[in-house]
DNA sequence: CGACTTTGACCGGCGC
DNA sequence: GCGCCGGTCAAAGTCG
């Protein structure tokens, strides 16, 4: 199984099915006022700069220098909202994000390669969390954090966030570096859930990756913490820089789920991790179907994906 | 040899 | 209380 993650130099091609892409939709985090599901809300370019207070990146995210408060305004909703379309919510069946859709995995259809869903936590049946949402405590304090937990001591849950992403890969780079730590079966799937805990020393950030059984084209990553350190891979240079231009120009605005996009645009030799994919399948077609922002936002997204470059 | 993955066992929450 | 299930642990195995 770890064989398709690692190895397997398959040919990646999240964007041909986006024949009919609504600018924005596919990444909530580039909407001014995110269309989280494709609900007809079409951002202009305008609104799509990294000013915009309600603007935020997945990097953002990743690099936690988002609270789960700004994260929740950026999607429009609270922590607590129960109107979050929040396919994860399934745990209110003990289904999982990637089952029981409301719209059915189906139904993100080919439109947008991939969705953004925070987790409606309240809901779910999660212990609760090693570090409750600070990533102070080191590992040894995180390992028998939970058992040795008093009862009845409910810990705030961690900001969770999820990306359906179309993908052949499970374990899509990101930029940071993910330990392994368990695989479980999925109820009612044939495909297992895998999770990841970032190797920071530190960080608790944890990761899930399942894939949907409705759409096994679907890849459920479910991120729950906010990192405490910087990208590996952005302090390691910066990649971005050898993208040409042309390649920026060329884009228009929206965009594909970066995290796939951006190791996209990873050239081979630049395949410092497992599932890096490959440049050449960068075409002048997709090029066109990606829906970038303007360029400075860009440089805004692109470190943490792809400053993989040795200097 | 260190980093990472695999996998069975274990734990705790939740629904019945 | 019991059983199911999600999440985690940790030993063993694998890889570079």
């Amino acid at each position: 199984m770890s064989d398709e993650n690692r190895s397997t130099p398959y040919h990646h091609d999240p964007f041909c099915h986006d024949q009919n892409r609504v600018s924005g939709a596919g990444f909530p985090f580039f909407c001014e006022k995110p269309a989280i599901f494709n609900q007809g809300v079409t951002p202009s370019p305008q609104g799509l700069h990294a000013t915009d207070p309600s603007y935020m990146t997945f990097t953002d995210y990743l690099h936690g220098s988002l609270d789960y408060n700004t994260l929740s305004k950026a999607f429009d909703m609270s922590c607590s909202s129960s109107e979050v379309i929040s396919p994860v919510d399934n745990d209110s069946g003990k289904g999982t994000a990637s089952h029981e859709h409301p719209s059915t995995p189906n139904s993100l259809d080919t439109s947008s390669s991939t969705e953004a869903i925070t987790e409606d936590s309240g809901k779910s049946k999660h212990k609760p969390d090693l570090q409750g949402g600070g990533c102070e405590d080191g590992d040894e304090n995180s390992k028998k954090a939970n058992k040795s937990k008093k009862k009845g001591e409910k810990r705030p849950k961690e900001p969770r966030f999820a990306f359906m992403t179309k993908s052949e890969i499970d374990h899509l780079e990101d930029g940071y570096r993910w330990r392994k730590y368990g695989q479980k079966a999925v109820k009612n799937s044939p495909y297992p859930r895998s999770y990841y805990r970032c190797t920071t020393q530190k960080c608790t950030v944890k990761k899930r990756v399942e894939r949907s059984f409705q759409d096994p084209s679907i890849v459920i990553t479910t991120y729950e913490g906010q990192h405490n350190h910087p990208c590996p891979a952005t302090i390691r240079g910066n990649a971005a820089a050898m993208l040409p231009t042309s390649f920026f120009s060329s884009a228009t605005v929206g965009s594909s789920f970066p995290q796939e996009f951006l190791t996209q645009m990873l050239p081979p030799n630049n395949q410092s991790g497992p599932n890096s994919m490959y440049y050449h399948n960068i075409t002048p077609h997709h090029q066109q179907q990606f829906q970038l922002p303007d360029y400075g936002l860009l440089q805004d997204i692109v470190p943490s994906f792809i400053r993989k470059q040795e200097p």
